[in-house]
DNA sequence: CCCGCATCTGACAACGTTGTCCAGGCTCTA
DNA sequence: TAGAGCCTGGACAACGTTGTCAGATGCGGG
């Protein structure tokens, strides 16, 4: 039956509100304190009738172990952190789940937090989560200098850096081939006959973002076209910007042809804009989108696989800690182009 | 200069790999140990060139304290737990942005988990966060009793159910108006003259698919049009299923001229095959879906705020804990119709 | 019958922190 | 100059658990 206790009586006398500890699960067995703790924890050396009154004390009292105080004794408290950008991002969500998937296996328990692009609330975060003795951490960086996580690598937590690298610290990196999957996805552009090629990407500080810019550039310069600065539009990603950006690009009297963009938000507002064009104008975004096949025309992408990302780090931060890890070292996966239409489009000129 | 020790070099001797303690500081500050744990607590009571000393210490040995220790002591953990289905669904993602968001406004942290749609592993989640005292519990069932909580909610652990109730046991829950929603949708539809509406969605032991299938009928009910089993497919999620649940609708001889689908999952799989089709067929769908204003037709909906359930949820749970809420509730957030298009094609017969 | 051994159990310290309380030194006033 | 009061700092216990170690119990063999 429901408790209908209402919520007043049951507030906390005093801190845990009195939950029941091993000692009180040990005087009404009528057992030692130790016997509870190996019952609890499955060890040997208990008599069944024992670990029956024990049980029954347990269950009759609703105890649970208390982890903090486990933790304490043991050092180790089988939760690592996660560190991401933004969880509400749909190209994190996947990533989120690997890592927790990973951590699952390994018995260990996923805290996490967005960083919401900040560099100071990543270090907060992170170092909250070091002070809660996280085994180990699992960073998408917003920042660029991580020297403040030396004390705890010192101390041996597991760390590895995701999606981007750490900076000015030597620790393993997971990352895709943002370079070479941009300058694919340009270079297909070119392939389709485009010369005039808008690129719209975030701020070059955020190292994914530098990293497709000079995919772009590369594309560009192999295939011997000039670039010119009204293609490119930087540091740019909420909506009204970046529908400005991509409408000044096609207002000018030879505008681009096709747009290449830096990351899923910005792809989203993109197509947007060129759905409201009467003329054809092709589109190669970064990042899948949900739905990318079922629009007019198809969305030509590159692909990253999130849910690959976060599963190569989460393995990696295990071996860390199992000690079958030894260097750090810098693992790129590589890009996928998804060819759905848009990118294949002609010029329109 | 990064660190350039191989990690074998620095893995732990003991237990945190030789991190500094409070004790450490105070002797290497040359004071007592209260005044250390002053320092780091911004207490009062220590003269600026004392803390100096201090925290010098603190940077020279990387001391982070140890949440551990203090939580053992003060009882509190600051960090609130947060069961969900699956962190890479669309829709949880900004309802566990909402939930963090007011944790961090109150200087808690989140540790979550995914439950994967499986009771039992629902309840281990929610246990093991409980051993690890979290303050409080933000839970979206995927059973349909916990009784197994009885002995938390009287030990004063604050607890909200979202999106779904709570089974057999009295407590908070936030929910969408799920019927009320459907209800609309679908009457929504047969405004626009439909008759032979189809329902897809998932297993009715899920409390919000039955609450759907509910509204469904009661539209149709109030309509005075008898539904016919074959319009109906329920426990069906997989695109597999879904797809062959849809054709076979369309299929019949007398095929429906509309479908209501139970979810964003669903939806999107029902949108590809009605993409295959050369009649036209209304479609309302219950969840928004991105880029669902950009296809052919527009995709109507009925749009929940994940973020606002998630807001309400946490804005709950820490008035539980500030002793300002005192009788567990229900609390019902409308739903949106989202007119796209889709929802308003006429019959096709 | 007593000793030795194996098996089960419990007392105790320790983990790192914070709350309580008291000591010592200072200033201020009478 | 002595006493009162304030301010700073430190000793100590406690939080709930686990590892260590030694005691108790029972049993079989000499």
């Amino acid at each position: 039956m429901p408790d209908t206790t209402r919520r007043a009586d049951r507030l906390p006398g005093n801190r845990y509100g009195n939950r029941p500890t091993m000692k009180d699960v040990a005087a009404r067995a009528g057992v030692g304190l130790k016997t509870v703790s190996r019952v609890v924890n499955g060890e040997p050396g208990v008599t069944p009738e024992t670990e029956r009154r024990v049980q029954e004390a347990i269950d009759a009292l609703g105890f649970r172990r208390n982890d903090s105080a486990r933790v304490l004794r043991k050092g180790r408290t089988a939760s690592i952190g996660l560190v991401l950008e933004d969880l509400a991002d749909p190209f994190y969500g996947p990533l989120s789940r690997a890592v927790e998937e990973v951590a699952r296996a390994h018995g260990a328990l996923l805290i996490n937090g967005s960083s919401a692009e900040d560099p100071d609330r990543e270090q907060e975060l992170v170092l909250a989560l070091c002070a809660r003795r996280v085994d180990g951490l699992v960073v998408i960086p917003a920042g660029d200098d991580h020297r403040y996580l030396e004390p705890e690598l010192k101390a041996g937590v597991a760390t590895v850096f995701v999606d981007r690298p750490a900076g000015r610290i030597d620790a393993d990196v997971v990352v895709s081939d943002n370079f070479g999957g941009a300058r694919d996805g340009v270079a297909h552009l070119i392939a389709h006959g485009h010369r005039r090629i808008g690129f719209i990407g975030d701020m070059p500080r955020i190292h994914t973002a530098a990293e497709r810019l000079r995919g772009y550039r590369a594309a560009m310069a192999d295939a011997g076209i000039p670039i010119e600065d009204s293609w490119m539009s930087l540091g740019v990603t909420d909506p009204v910007r970046v529908r400005r950006a991509a409408e000044e690009m096609l207002a000018d009297p030879r505008p681009v042809t096709a747009i290449f963009t830096g990351n899923n938000r910005v792809t989203v507002t993109v197509i947007r804009v060129l759905a409201e064009q009467t003329r054809g104008v092709a589109l190669v975004g970064f990042d899948d989108i949900e739905l990318a096949d079922l629009l007019q025309p198809g969305v030509t992408v590159v692909a990253q696989d999130a849910a690959a990302l976060g599963r190569t780090a989460a393995e990696r931060l295990f071996r860390q800690l199992d000690g079958t890890l030894l260097a750090p070292d810098r693992i790129e996966l590589p890009t996928r182009l998804v060819t759905r239409g848009s990118g294949e489009l002609p010029p329109a000129d």
